[in-house]
DNA sequence: CCATTAACGACTA
DNA sequence: TAGTCGTTAATGG
């Protein structure tokens, strides 16, 4: 019962019969991952596809010098593998970010899945042109722009990544997700000496909110976009 | 404007 | 106790 709740909240899935759902239970093992664990590591067994299914799983690479650049931040419903190579090249690594309840799946399972729905294909297809497009503008805007611009784009993306559509109407947007400076430094391109003052003056201009220690920030969307759609593009 | 380096207190595994 | 996190400051590109 619990797995076909799950399976049916999938992006990939969505659409498909109860019956349907049943029959894909049997080649989508169900992995608990604890926070923090590694999923995908270049040196691990490649798996192919991976999707989330609770929980929260970031993506990153090593540069040169050996720090990580965090690339995307996955949740519930969105997907990543070696197959699907709109995420995950050889050199990713994929870590959870809380408990989360991955599935993975390889190529013969994910043929055979394929080849028995074909809708599947279709949905596929477009779960990865949205992601191509996602990555076309994130460059972007990552390329040009100062830190803070840069920090503002993120905050916005996640913002509609990981907050509730139901609460996309209030001035007040929370994102449910735990962030350090260190993941909005790694994310941006930056680091963390830098992103604590720019946060800290995001905040006192009422762009961001952060209700205490340990807790989730919340975005005024409105002063967002303002704030950045001010820069010249 | 921003990275680097250093350093410090608070917090956490 | 060792490592992480947020923060400040000096310096140099």
């Amino acid at each position: 019962m619990e797995l076909i709740t799950y399976l049916a909240r999938m992006d990939l899935f969505d659409g498909l019969t109860q019956d349907e759902l049943l029959q894909l239970n049997h080649v989508t093992p169900l992995e608990i991952r604890s926070k923090g664990s590694m999923v995908v590591s270049p040196y691990m067994s490649p798996k192919v596809l991976y999707i989330v299914k609770s929980g929260k799983v970031r993506l990153y690479k090593l540069t040169e010098e050996g720090k990580e650049l965090t690339l995307d931040i996955l949740g519930a419903g969105h997907l990543f593998g070696e197959l699907s190579s709109f995420h995950t090249s050889a050199d990713m690594f994929a870590v959870t970010m809380e408990d989360s309840i991955i599935c993975e799946i390889d190529v013969q399972q994910f043929r055979k899945i394929v080849s028995e729905k074909p809708m599947l294909a279709l949905k596929y297809i477009e779960l990865v042109t949205a992601r191509l497009k996602e990555v076309e503008e994130l460059l972007g805007y990552m390329a040009y722009g100062s830190v803070r611009q840069r920090l503002l784009f993120l905050l916005h993306k996640l913002a509609i990544k990981f907050t509730s559509n139901s609460q996309m109407m209030h001035e007040w947007v929370t994102l449910e997700i735990e962030l350090t400076h260190q993941e909005l430094a790694s994310m941006t391109g930056s680091i963390r000496e830098t992103v604590t003052p720019i946060i800290n003056q995001l905040v006192s201009e009422g762009i961001l909110r952060k209700e205490g220690i340990r807790k989730p920030y919340s975005i005024h969307l409105n002063r967002l976009q303002t704030a950045l759609s001010v820069v010249s593009l």
